[in-house]
DNA sequence: TATAACACTGAACTTTTATTCAGTATTATA
DNA sequence: TATAATACTGAATAAAAGTTCAGTGTTATA
């Protein structure tokens, strides 16, 4: 491979790291451009050569974590047989994720902040719609296999990423067990509350 | 009354105002000291001379809010006869709450900002404890009145919360009636999940 | 080897913003 | 009326932080 190319991959690969870092440890607004530069021991020059800007960086993170969200799911959803199963497994993942990488609150200050460009506002805005998009399918799915009867697919996308979205705020002052267990039961009281009959666990 | 008493107090109201209207349309970082001075016609002198900084008039208008909201719900709970019926009209509550005073947004920003003094931090857990507490409460009446029952009280409260805090986050982008009905729909599902049989509304 | 493209430096620039404080005007007090 | 307390001014402070750019060394290309 060409030098100049590993060398930009393995620079562009130690920035991320170094802000994802600080991002989930600080925040993004309170990590600066020289916290990095610190951090990573290249100049802030270089930084504003491999990403366009701040937002860019952190965008750039963003994605990175998306698609490596998705990755893992795939590769456990395989592992749930019913709908049911897969809300649950989908919980979760969540819940160690969040617990693993801590970015998801520099994620809400970065989503609540409104000092945003407008393009990055329409990226924001899409993220958030696939994210609907994925519980609109997954509930789909469960209708479609009678697990479960509902007219309003997409109000209750909206209902399920709502508690995700909730949960995620509160379990940062849980430990482990008590947010995975937080977790679960709100997935107990939607899958029973969508149910079509009572059902017990 | 006394003539200073007065004229403090209207200052501090006239700033106040201002400043809530501010917050809302812009957000909390965003919002300079200077905008405030511009929109009062006070010096910036004067808004330090009544409040002790910014996050202490942020903090000030956030009290504000919580008192009001208390007031005009306990004037409305009355109407309601059972638990239910109180959980619908609180949903309904903060669906309005939300839709006209859109504080929440820099509520959010404030409580997700890393960048907070001690003290600060302390009387935003205060207030996260007091929306729990509230919650559990209701729940618990419910319990006693055999509306519903439940082991996991401390548990609901933090999923009602969740649902709460993350339905304000999508209402955003929503019109009155659709996020009414959003409210309304979730409380129909956390409601059927903890219910005692089937029900049909 | 000469030239171009690329990766990188780091100091300087620019802008923004919260906060302070010496001083002034107004009102209460004795 | 004299003095003290209070309400307020607004310019100065001070620090932070994102971004740029002229220039340097390194690697690819012809």
């Amino acid at each position: 491979m060409n030098k100049k190319k590993q060398q930009t991959e393995q620079t562009k690969k130690k920035i991320a790291d170094a802000a994802r870092a600080l991002f989930a440890q600080k925040g993004y607004k309170a990590t600066s451009i020289e916290d990095i530069v610190k951090a990573t021991g290249c100049s802030a020059g270089n930084i504003y050569y491999h990403f366009k800007n701040k937002e860019g960086l952190f965008l750039y993170l963003l994605e990175e974590w998306n698609t490596e969200w998705d990755k893992t799911w795939l590769d456990k959803e395989t592992l749930y047989p019913t709908t049911i199963d897969k809300l649950y497994g989908m919980a979760e993942h969540l819940a160690l994720d969040q617990l693993n990488h801590p970015l998801t609150k520099a994620a809400d200050e970065f989503f609540n902040n409104s000092e945003k460009a407008p393009d990055v506002e329409e990226r924001i805005h899409e993220m958030v719609q696939g994210y609907l998009d994925f519980n609109r399918q997954l509930l789909q799915r469960g209708i479609d296999n009678h697990e479960f009867e509902t007219t309003n697919v997409t109000g209750l996308a909206i209902i399920l990423d709502s508690l995700m979205l909730g949960l995620n705020q509160h379990s940062r002052r849980m430990e482990r067990e008590e947010a995975l267990e937080a977790y679960r039961l709100a997935m107990d009281v939607f899958l029973h509350g969508i149910a079509k009959s009572t059902r017990t666990r």
